[in-house]
DNA sequence: AGCAAATAGTTAGCGTGCTAACTATTTATT
DNA sequence: AATAAATAGTTAGCACGCTAACTATTTGCT
């Protein structure tokens, strides 16, 4: 991966507030992606177990999507590249032959365990000396901005 | 586009910071995507043009990339389709016949007027309601990231 | 001068997000 | 009960991010 997200000449401030929470949020799903490389997931296919694993096991496709934040058709793919490697097992459910319901394989809970320390680690280093109370503004100032959004409507 | 950015069922908090990073990124991305689609640009030829025009305008590919932070393969795409439908023209550098200099046509620069105006009712639209000192946190905390993400070294 | 290394831009190809459109099934209407 | 509407999942196809590999040119070494 090449060394864009470890280079100087951003002018971070004097831009607009959204081209910073676009260009930290990208520079830390890049960082995530390199370190989860090695194990074989990518950035998409790590969070889709990592939100089945709090929560999410045992959903049907569609809570599992919304849940994400993803689009139905975003997630099958995703579902179908970890069902063929194994982290994942889409079960028929016994009233509604149309639905699914998805479900982590032991496997993909043991691997969870190694990689939530690596998604932990990345955290540390990239929070490392902000101020709790500044973190915890912003937090809630980024939670403003999602719930926000939910109710515009009037596009 | 879907209502996906527009629901509840997200249990926001008690997720780490960086799912909510990414959950508010896109989902201003989203927003923004859907404010610009009647303009016939999307998200990132917006961007594109929006970097150019802060500064951008008149650098050379490679430059503009990194000031987008985006890969330069990834920027030519954007150019092509920019250049193919007249917002940029791509100038050649008298001294090194390898680069070519980027520049906005008055036609660019008339339309991000307006599409300025699209993005700045956006941002008042979503962060409206967040103190100002609390996002001036947030803001630092991103950039935080930002820099601490830079001199990583050992991936 | 001449050859190796570096650089700017591009093409090819993969993963991920979306929308639109389709199938199969279930629910609601009448 | 029969038909219309809604729902779950999928497929197809587009945009955009990346890496790897290629071409053309420039720079640096000797």
């Amino acid at each position: 991966m090449a060394e864009l997200h470890r280079s100087r000449s951003l002018a971070d401030s004097d831009l607009p507030i959204d081209f910073i929470l676009a260009r930290a949020s990208a520079t830390w799903r890049y960082h995530l992606e390199s370190a989860l490389r090695p194990h074989g997931l990518t950035y998409s296919t790590w969070r889709t177990l990592a939100f089945m694993q709090r929560d999410g096991d045992g959903m049907v496709q569609k809570e599992l999507a919304r849940f994400m934040g993803v689009e139905a058709p975003t997630l099958v793919r995703l579902l179908d590249r970890l069902a063929a490697e194994g982290f994942v097992v889409r079960r028929s459910v016994p009233g509604d032959r149309r639905a699914n319901t998805v479900h982590l394989s032991t496997h993909a809970h043991e691997v969870l365990e190694e990689l939530n320390e690596v998604a932990a680690a990345l955290r540390r280093r990239l929070l490392e000396g902000i101020p709790a109370d500044r973190l915890a503004d912003c937090r809630k100032a980024l939670e403003t901005i999602i719930a926000k959004a939910k109710d515009v409507g009037a596009d």
